[in-house]
RNA sequence: GGCUCCGUAGCUUAAUGGAUAGAGCAUCUGACUACGGAUCAGAAGGUUAGAGGUUCGAGUCCUCUCGGAGUCACCA
């Protein structure tokens, strides 16, 4: 049993016992003592003032020495305005560390038989990857690794919007303009090939438009349907969809070259086989740079039909009904939404349809019994509705969804925009942090770092800046902060493991004894303030994984590379008044380096070997 | 306009309803001829947007106001 639940135990005995009260150990509240105080874990005594007619400082102290007796481990305790702030003894903290050391997944819950689906990414396949899937990509990842490690089998699934309009721009400037150009012949990857054609549709489609903005056609329906005062360039802006649905040559032929694909033309098909097949090629590539991997694919051509068979059901369950013209809708007015549609009057799918027959299929496919999706917050309203539907459907994961819902990343000039080529290429990124990361190592005399180390220290501040933010919070992504090695940073803790791996050497090296380590009975505050950091490691990932939030642990290994900085200045070790105080701290050293590598591993960071 | 989310130091941020709101950046002042200075110590910087309320206790919960964002498609 942890710590906590311990003293949750023996608070609630003693309130029975003196009081005659009786309290749910769950409820009484335990915390790690502040460190401006002294003890190491501090319980809440102001909710038995009622129950005990003392003061909350007598009640304190009672429920402290009837502790302190039953727990062996407890060697003091002091009562400080409510507080009561409980001491454990030295042993207890020896003992402790012994045990973590013993344990190469200190940190990790055993397996407990449970499955959950993560799905992040899911990218469009017209264009690469950018700033925001790299923010989804390490929030997913992550959540995934924390998962795993609170002990649940984790599925990690990624759908890929492959089909629809977008790509279909792409082709068909492709084969237009393309000349021939392949990612083979041009040496360019795939996925940026891809993406360039995709800006070239949409800059030709805005010459197209222009030109069309000219006509006598086009002045007469301005004339005709502005709003009163509307300029002519203010409308045209309006326009520009109506444009090209009703107007566009190139809108009628990339409709008509879905409407090929749809049928399963063969040419059309091929050739969306092999542009998706350029752009997949290209995403391997970053995914494997930034560390994230995936253990199911859903493909968009694959899904965009499903759910017809779950609309027909929840007719039946009259979870939906039919409008007269023939749609299905679901009114979810009694749980603050709106009426939304299922299926159009033609019979054919929207959205939520197709999430609808996903879900399901996903379920059939894995079984999880949790499902998380890992979508920007501009989604917020689709995937409350999504869930209700399947609440009301009765699905038996139903209760087990959740939409990890994050903050869009902007850049200080405000939104990233394609048209205006605002937007952060995520190969771009990954290649620029790494370049500082090279510079900045190179300006210092005793560079001692490897290519493979460097690599670590700019994607480390890179992924650790992004991380260490809470996922609902707007991101502001200032680039040069984004690759800062100094302060709070992924470096700064890196920083902090490498020092402790140098110690581990010159132990190796000069065949120090650790034995020792055991008969320390002197334990410094800055010792003490890491055994209570390693202490809270385990609470510390409970806490991320219950919360769908890495932030905690992100925050938590920064916190332990600061006390760990602080240890190494004020004391020394190898020039320790003792052989049992140098062992001791190497031993607690050790420890600080197995917690920082497992708690920055569930963050995707690596550490490197020297820096 | 309806619904949802956000507002903490100049900037970026932390804080299961608990103690004196904790950090980093930037600014200023310092640090051992000792294990690596990508480090450490210190100074300065806060009416937690504002006003009420609940509570022994509110940055956190409730109500209102102000400011910002998202969303309210038979798009995805």
């Amino acid at each position: 049993m942890d710590m906590t639940s311990t003293i949750q135990n023996v608070v609630s005995d003693a309130v029975n016992f003196l009081y005659n009260h009786t309290v749910a150990p769950e409820t009484v509240q335990v915390q790690p003592t502040d460190s401006d105080f002294s003890g190491d874990y501090t319980v809440v005594v102001f909710p038995f003032v009622k129950a005990g007619r003392k003061s909350p400082d007598v009640i304190g102290a009672e429920i402290g020495a009837f502790a302190q007796e039953k727990l062996p481990f407890i060697s003091g305790f002091n009562v400080i305005k409510g507080f009561l702030n409980l001491e454990l003894s030295t042993a207890y903290w020896q003992a402790f560390l012994a045990d973590m050391l013993t344990k190469s997944d200190f940190g990790r819950l055993p397996r407990n038989g449970r499955k959950v689906m993560v799905e992040y990414s899911s990218p469009n396949t017209n264009k690469p990857l950018h700033l925001g899937h790299v923010r989804n990509c390490l929030l997913g990842s992550s959540c995934s690794r924390i998962l795993e490690a609170v002990g649940y089998e984790v599925v990690k699934v990624q759908v890929i919007n492959d089909r629809g309009v977008a790509i279909c721009k792409s082709m068909l400037a492709w084969q237009k303009w393309g000349e021939g150009k392949t990612p083979a012949n041009s040496g360019q990857k795939g996925d940026h090939l891809v993406g360039d054609f995709y800006v070239l549709f949409e800059q030709k489609s805005r010459e197209e438009y222009e030109v069309w903005q000219q006509t006598d056609a086009a002045r007469a329906i301005y004339f005709e349907k502005r709003k009163p005062d509307q300029s002519e360039p203010a409308f045209f802006k309006d326009y520009k969809n109506k444009w090209f649905n009703d107007y566009s040559t190139l809108g009628a032929e990339v409709r008509q070259m879905l409407l090929q694909w749809e049928a399963g033309d063969p040419e059309t098909v091929a050739l969306w086989k092999q542009m998706n097949g350029w752009v997949y090629a290209g995403f391997d590539q970053t995914y494997a740079n930034l560390g994230v991997a995936f253990d199911k694919l859903y493909y968009e051509s694959d899904t965009y039909l499903l759910g017809k068979d779950i609309v027909e059901e929840g007719l039946g369950k009259s979870v939906f009904y039919r409008k007269p013209d023939g749609s299905v809708w679901v009114n979810l007015t009694d749980a603050g939404h709106d009426e939304k549609v299922v299926l159009r009057a033609d019979g054919t799918s929207v959205y939520i349809t197709q999430d609808l027959g996903t879900a399901r299929m996903r379920y059939r496919d894995f079984g999880c019994e949790r499902m998380v999706y890992v979508v920007a917050d501009e989604q917020n309203y689709h995937f409350a509705v999504l869930f209700e539907v399947l609440k009301r459907l009765g699905e038996p994961y139903a209760e087990g969804l959740h939409h990890l819902s994050y903050g869009l990343v902007e850049l200080p000039t405000g939104r990233m925009k394609t048209r205006e080529g605002t937007v952060v290429d995520a190969d771009d990124l990954m290649e620029e942090v790494q370049r500082i990361a090279r510079e900045q190592a190179l300006e210092r005399t005793d560079n001692l770092a490897s290519e493979e180390d460097l690599r670590k220290i700019g994607l480390g501040a890179l992924k650790f800046f992004m991380i260490k933010v809470n996922p609902k919070k707007k991101m502001i992504f200032n680039p040069e902060e984004s690759v800062d090695l100094q302060g709070q940073t992924g470096p700064y803790i890196q920083y902090s493991y490498v020092r402790i791996n140098g110690l581990m050497q010159r132990v190796a090296r000069e065949g120090i004894d650790l034995a020792p380590a055991a008969q320390y009975l002197d334990i410094q505050p800055q010792e003490k303030e890491l055994l209570k950091a390693l202490h809270q490691f385990p609470a510390t990932i409970q806490t991320a994984a219950n919360d769908y939030d890495p932030s905690h642990i992100a925050n938590y290994c920064y916190a332990l590379a600061k006390s760990y900085h602080r240890f190494w200045h004020d004391l020394s070790i190898f020039q320790a008044p003792n052989p049992e105080a140098r062992a001791f701290r190497l031993e607690l050293s050790k420890g600080v380096a197995v917690a920082l590598k497992t708690g920055m591993a569930l963050l995707g960071i690596d550490m490197p070997e020297k820096m």
